[in-house]
DNA sequence: TCTCAGGTTGACC
DNA sequence: GGTCAACCTGAG
């Protein structure tokens, strides 16, 4: 058992998945340990528990305020859920099978970085590729023994150049990388986006070379809490072609419509429903969409 | 060996 | 203003 000194946050009523939360495709660093998991908030090395029987959170390696806001704690569920239709069977079901996934606040430009190496990647590769950067790149953090890796910086990458993270197994995503990383490091792109609105921080964001809809969807609602953001996947685009499509638009619905359907249907906090519909979806293919 | 994946781009109609 | 191949890499 690794020793370090834990702090400890009582739940209360606030439901939380934290396997969920962790590993279901919003962040892609953390490692389970032990009974919780290993990773890093932000610069510092952290560890995570929850105990669901006493629905507490033990935690090391950040503060309170630290945790609870990347981990969304605070969030309203009860009033996130509120506003979701009624009537949809489907989303019920899918907040039914995990009432506690809850979306992560990650800094702004590891939730960019990391996105634009996703592109055409499953999940363990786009973790390979995570720990494999922070490795080279990153700082060495410690805590209780364990070792970790900060996310390396726009200036770190830029300085790294495109061909060393071509060496990390990023392929074509490389050149995406890299230039996003001069734009940032150089401060020609800014990622404050206060003052914003959601179109106009999600066009601010596709003026990048290798981001485009999906991606900066991802950014906005995992890095920026903007939770109308919606990203349309190919397993978010098949359970709404499967299950939501209007008649005669289940084979050719257009990716526009199907965005303006979803801000409309599934309201101010679309990005939550899409993480519920997502998680569930992954866990139920065969059921929901047959054999493929 | 071969196909395909949590997308984006640029060329072509 | 829409369709379509190409792009790196690793896993099944």
């Amino acid at each position: 058992m690794v020793m370090m000194q834990t702090n400890r946050m009582a739940l209360g009523e606030k439901a939380l998945d934290l396997e969920a939360t962790l590993h279901c495709g919003q962040v892609f660093h953390w490692t389970p340990q032990g009974q919780g998991h290993f990773g890093a908030l932000g610069n510092e090395a952290a560890y995570v528990e929850h105990d669901p029987s006493k629905n507490v959170l033990i935690f090391a390696g950040a503060s309170v305020e630290t945790v609870s806001n990347y981990l969304g704690i605070n969030d309203p569920l009860n009033d996130v859920i509120s506003t979701f239709p009624t009537e949809d069977a489907h989303l019920t079901a899918a907040m039914a099978y995990t009432p506690g996934l809850r979306i992560c606040r990650q800094p702004p430009w590891e939730c960019l970085a990391t996105f634009i190496t996703s592109s055409l990647k499953q999940v363990p590769h786009i973790r390979q590729m995570s720990l494999t950067l922070r490795e080279r790149f990153g700082r060495k953090r410690s805590l209780g023994g364990l070792t970790m890796h900060d996310y390396p910086g726009p200036e770190r990458l830029a300085e790294a150049g495109e061909e060393r993270l071509r060496d990390c197994g990023l392929g074509f995503r490389a050149k995406s990388l890299a230039r996003a990383a001069s734009r940032v490091a150089s401060g020609e792109f800014s990622l404050d986006f206060d003052g914003l609105d959601d179109d106009e921080a999600r066009a601010k964001l596709c003026q990048l070379y290798g981001v485009g809809e999906k991606i900066a969807n991802c950014v906005l609602l995992f890095g920026y809490a903007r939770f109308a953001a919606f990203p349309i996947d190919v397993w978010v685009e098949r359970v709404l072609r499967h299950l939501y499509a209007p008649r005669g638009r289940k084979r050719r619905w257009p990716a526009r419509e199907m965005q303006a359907f979803a801000a409309k249907h599934f309201g101010p906090y679309a990005g939550y429903a899409q993480q519920y519909l997502f998680h569930y979806a992954r866990h139920h293919d065969k059921v929901l969409f047959g054999a493929r």
